[in-house]
DNA sequence: AAATCATTAGACAGACAGTAAATCCAAAAA
DNA sequence: TTTTTGGATTTACTGTCTGTCTAATGATTT
């Protein structure tokens, strides 16, 4: 699995195979139908390890879940990187939208509990607000590839629309729309806006 | 205040007096910054009545959020009877827009933490997501007046572009946009995506 | 004057976050 | 092999919060 071998032999192996155990057992209870209130000492039974080996390996809840959300963001970094090799602005942008899409629909109860609970938990809420702004930055970088520029007005408007929120109402809840018909909203709305914003108006207007 | 003359005098007219000063203490603990766990006891504080008293009047600490929210809804109620007295759908559906966006606006703080704790309290959820469907019938009666089957699909989009999350993100965070900039947008995407859906193609669609 | 009822204070059980200390045991180092 | 190290476990404790119960108070109602 891992490409380096660790450097401190089977000990430490264990003590990352415990963690790994750990975020999985995290990540099942959150992602269940009866994930109302998931307590550590629930997380520590699910992995099948004592509730003090969680706080040894991630400090406190806050902790754990953090290193949650970090791990499942871990792969939607590397489609972000791709967006930048794109030809033109739209393809980008395109590209840009469609990797968050598809970030935010891997785990979206996931997600959306963990953005809940950030609402009660100061560290998750500020590490949550961290990784809106890398978003934003990014998207920020990117426009300004094709764009001489961007307007913070077409940038926040783009960047929340490429947030969470907007996927999960776009997406449904109870009656899912698909994935795909969800990303191509979003991507189209995104593309209108930024045509608008381009094509002279500084701000996309209203009809009449 | 109230129009008619309490049926059982005083005593119920203190009771119902002591109802809304928890309602308002508990409103104004959860618009405040520091609002990150407010317990009952710090509701009965804030009120200044003893905790069992929030209990007898509200059952639980759902009960009273649930109770929270509904009056906070309450005025909204009426601004979107208006909508159904409109001459023509895209008035109709601008009025609607309108009195959500305003709704959203008028307690977002309050209404984005009890959104959040929704996610761990099970009664809590089921009464958002009753007045989220509410909401959506009452969307779909507005356009079925001016049109013949209104898609799903549509309704479904314009539903979840009205509900709080959309308008939530679109307003902006910590730099907060204006009430009037973010209604305006969301009012022109329903516009869009209604003029989209009723002009032949029934989805709206990518550009290219 | 007597019954009613909202309110209060205080105690209690149960769940949960977080901390601390003693112990076990396999892997690393001597 | 023997010793040391450090991850994991067990147990127990503090503190906070929800929710329930009981006894007492005091104003309103009858």
């Amino acid at each position: 699995m891992s490409p380096r071998p660790y450097h401190s032999g089977k000990r430490q192996a264990a003590a990352d195979e415990t963690r790994q155990r750990i975020l999985a057992a995290a990540r099942t209870l959150l992602s269940g139908a009866s994930a109302h209130q998931v307590s550590v000492d629930a997380v520590a039974k699910a992995a099948d390890v004592s509730r003090q080996t969680v706080y040894n390996a991630f400090g406190s809840k806050s902790g754990l879940l953090e290193a949650l959300f970090d791990t499942l963001a871990a792969r939607a970094g590397m489609d972000v990187q791709e967006a930048f090799a794109a030809p033109d602005a739209a393809t980008a942008l395109t590209r840009f939208t469609e990797a968050f899409c598809r970030f935010w629909d891997s785990d979206r109860t996931v997600i959306r509990r963990l953005r809940g609970m950030a609402v009660l938990d100061r560290d998750l809420d500020r590490l949550l607000r961290e990784r809106d702004e890398m978003r934003r930055s990014a998207l920020t970088e990117l426009l300004r590839r094709f764009t001489d520029a961007p307007e913070p007005e077409t940038v926040d408007i783009i960047w929340q629309l490429t947030g969470f929120e907007a996927y999960d109402a776009l997406a449904g809840r109870d009656t899912p729309r698909a994935h795909a018909e969800a990303t191509r909203t979003v991507t189209a709305a995104v593309t209108v806006l930024y045509d608008a914003a381009t094509a002279g108006g500084s701000t996309p207007r209203t009809r009449r």
